[in-house]
DNA sequence: GTGGATCGTTCTCGATTCGTTCTCCTTCGG
DNA sequence: CCGAAGGAGAACGAATCGAGAACGATCCAC
């Protein structure tokens, strides 16, 4: 069922008390942020969210208006493969998920892959680890991205973009730079973490 | 069960009294702190932070109010500051913690630390990257590890212990191993995860 | 040790606040 | 006219909070 135009408004008034207050408020204080001034008619606009289970039954408490936690997975990303140099993506043969706490990524939507070789090692990205990548179409130069090469095989570098022409930059002292025209890279992601465990 | 107002205040008050006292306060201290003048109201709330676990219990001992250690938050470490070759780990002035997925710790107590510096740059440790420590007092030849030297400087390098001397090599062609004696270097930590973000 | 002061514990009692429920009212649209 | 949405206000019971007294246990100085 959906919200009244004045359950809306209580809701959104509890989730900017929510980042105001750590301690839930009370009704009497959230008739006043609403210009009420009866609790009677209050409460049964709470009593309607806690119908829709947007806010825990709060049976007596004082205090007792919480939202409730939503989107318990945050802070896990789906796992696509391993990426090395030279090959596409290699899939994995069935999906996983691993956690990434927030710092590591953005806030845009973001997937993890596994790095094999050490085409980048210079650059402190190592076989093995586990990079995070925003999904995106676009970087800036300088950025390691995820870089489809004439849509067979996929990379992980560093990347210049020139007029006419984009460059694609390992960290290896044993490999040199590459040179593609622009229709030749399509750039799938954009490094933005990185994960390494050594046990 | 969440807490209630004035026992998030009792809470927040035990916090900052361990924040500037190295014991533990007495009742009667605390009432003083927070206004209030019986010991038997002061007592429920001690008790309803004791059953939320919050709290040590105190069992008739003076001054025996103590906070649980925390981490109630499996996915959280403390984070204690930064490290770098040649000089102690530098303390934040307030304890802080940062998330860290399980993949990069393991089931023993662990901590976070900054790196500052490159002295382990071609281990893929570079500045700014934060590493998680395996609180532990041996290491095996060949891992890196969090040493105290001389009970004066900390650093972060890789360690070969053999009879009578150790070694420790650091991970950058401008810089040397160390051999030191056995009783000049205390190992307090062994790396087993690390983080990096480049946004 | 030992005694006294300090401290934690338990209990009762009162006061205030707060959630809850109820009735009655107004407004607005079909 | 009627029903839905919204509000005011009163009344009730429960949750919260504090004061104070009394009792035992603990701690410390002697």
């Amino acid at each position: 069922m959906p919200l009244t135009l004045r359950q809306q408004q209580v809701l959104d008034c509890l989730r900017q008390y929510a980042a105001d207050f750590a301690q839930a408020p009370t009704l009497d204080v959230l008739c006043r942020r609403l210009g009420l001034r009866s609790r009677g008619s209050l409460h049964k606009h709470v009593q309607a969210l806690i119908a829709e289970g947007l806010v825990e039954p709060l049976n007596g408490r004082h205090r007792g208006i919480h939202l409730v936690t939503q989107s318990t997975d945050e802070n896990t990303l789906p796992l696509l493969g391993k990426i090395a140099a030279g090959r596409p993506i290699e899939a994995l043969p069935q999906p996983d998920t691993i956690e990434v706490p927030p710092r590591l990524r953005t806030s845009r939507p973001c997937y993890v892959l596994q790095v094999t070789g050490d085409s980048m090692a210079e650059a402190g990205i190592l076989d093995g680890d586990f990079v995070v990548i925003e999904q995106r179409e676009t970087a800036r130069n300088g950025e390691i991205v995820v870089a489809l090469i004439r849509a067979e095989e996929t990379t992980l570098k560093r990347i210049i973009q020139e007029p006419g022409r984009v460059t694609l930059i390992p960290a290896n002292r044993g490999l040199l730079p590459v040179v593609y025209a622009p229709e030749e890279v399509a750039i799938q992601g954009v490094l933005v973490g990185q994960m390494r465990t050594y046990h």
